[in-house]
DNA sequence: GGCTCATAGTGGTCCGACCACCTCGCTGGT
DNA sequence: ACCAGCGAGGTGGTCGGACCACTATGAGCC
């Protein structure tokens, strides 16, 4: 009574797909264990070795396995960034009206996650928030600015203890989204008001105000959010 | 000064991917327009059918492409649904503490969501609602009251106007990831909660009252996140 | 002991062939 | 003139084999 007589549902290469997902899914295989070779986990599924590179280099796309070459096929470690790292695709290929939508999911989960930060975060943490903001502040390079603001929002998500919230934050704060919005935010002299933002948001995070913390950073996504559905209403 | 020659970073597979990404990017490919055919493609890149076609499986499995059989490639639409399909994957493969986050972003965002909801729901959609709920109560069925279950919870998340956020909730409530929480929840007999809580959801939803519709939805949510904790923290 | 380098084994790439399926135009009938 | 049926061509899906690029291992040398 065995499932050798091939189901036959499906593409042999999607059904290799599955089958693997299901190991990992089953602890038969751990994150960072090795796998067996291209060549033999073709023959072990009985498909030849062009199928089965297609199902490794899904899988691979998704974060769940690493090819090393020459080396062999590895279980990433299945951690949040490993696997959400494709969510990156979904902002970048987003566009007119589903930009608005992104933007009101960051306003969301930024604002949870600065009030939480604000009520978790320790001191080491504030000093490296600090950091960012005051190099923010201390350059007009436009990259630069763009970089540290990134990276001060990156802290912020950190320290908020959900690593899982803040890869999604960091695919929906990915430098091509953030470049291709803010490109044109930025050219209408809103760096005087994101500055000011900012400080507000460090201010709450100095007090531990989660309350505040979350008005600040709703506020500060908010304006970006109502300035591009203005772009789009016209 | 041009890049013809090779830029030679990663391998030509990768390359290839982000190519077609780009072009679908820069809008030289529309969604729902056929590619040109894996062999042409492979010709135009300058590389092997074998590394095209992996290139294509994993636009394919990043529901970027759609490739139909004796037909050719196509661009999918490109909404919500489409991209965030792998979000399901993540659900599956989490375990221990980042069931717990992925939770915390449920209740999160379920709760706005049905926030939303309750103040756009229109009467057709509240009466799909009810249906559900009705169902829902009406059978004994493990099957099909999550079923109905997460029929409940996709009819708010559609009212709710923000079809990624309710593709990302889809992907939370995917059904192995339900049904291995809830598998134990409802063991202990949490039917009866269950449903109260249900039922408090359509009641703020029936009288329109955002702020009554958060509260129950975070406490609905909050329910199981609360008991997966107490299961992982013994 | 520590280093070098040959070697076996791995993933990466390419090629050519064949199969399964879909599409569309052609054909033949009505 | 119209339409149903059929067939050929084109498409993605699969296979097998060959070779290349890279890594890791350990034997051998200094």
């Amino acid at each position: 009574m065995d499932d050798e007589t091939a189901p036959q549902k499906g593409t042999v290469t999607q059904r290799a797909i599955e089958r693997i997902k299901a190991m990992i899914g089953e602890g038969r295989l751990e994150p960072g264990q090795r796998l067996p070779t291209e060549r033999d986990l073709a023959a072990q599924l009985g498909i030849s070795r062009s199928s089965m590179r297609e199902a490794i280099r899904a899988l691979t796309v998704l974060g769940v396995l690493e090819a090393r070459h020459g080396s062999g096929i590895y279980v990433t470690q299945l951690e949040a960034g490993d696997l959400l790292e494709t969510f990156g695709v979904v902002a970048d290929l987003s566009r007119g009206p589903r930009l608005v939508e992104l933007l009101e999911i960051r306003r969301i989960l930024e604002s949870t996650a600065t009030a939480l930060a604000a009520a978790r975060i320790t001191d080491d943490q504030l000093a490296e928030v600090e950091k960012h903001l005051a190099a923010m502040n201390a350059t007009d390079d436009p990259e630069e600015i763009l970089a540290h603001d990134l990276a001060f929002h990156r802290e912020i998500a950190a320290a908020a203890g959900n690593e899982t919230m803040a890869a999604i934050l960091e695919g929906l704060s990915s430098r091509t989204f953030r470049a291709r919005v803010w490109r044109g935010y930025q050219e209408e002299g809103a760096f005087e008001r994101t500055r000011r933002e900012h400080a507000a948001i460090h201010r709450a995070l100095a007090a531990h105000d989660p309350e505040a913390a979350r008005a600040a950073a709703a506020a500060h996504v908010g304006e970006v959010e109502e300035w591009l559905r203005a772009q789009l209403g016209p």
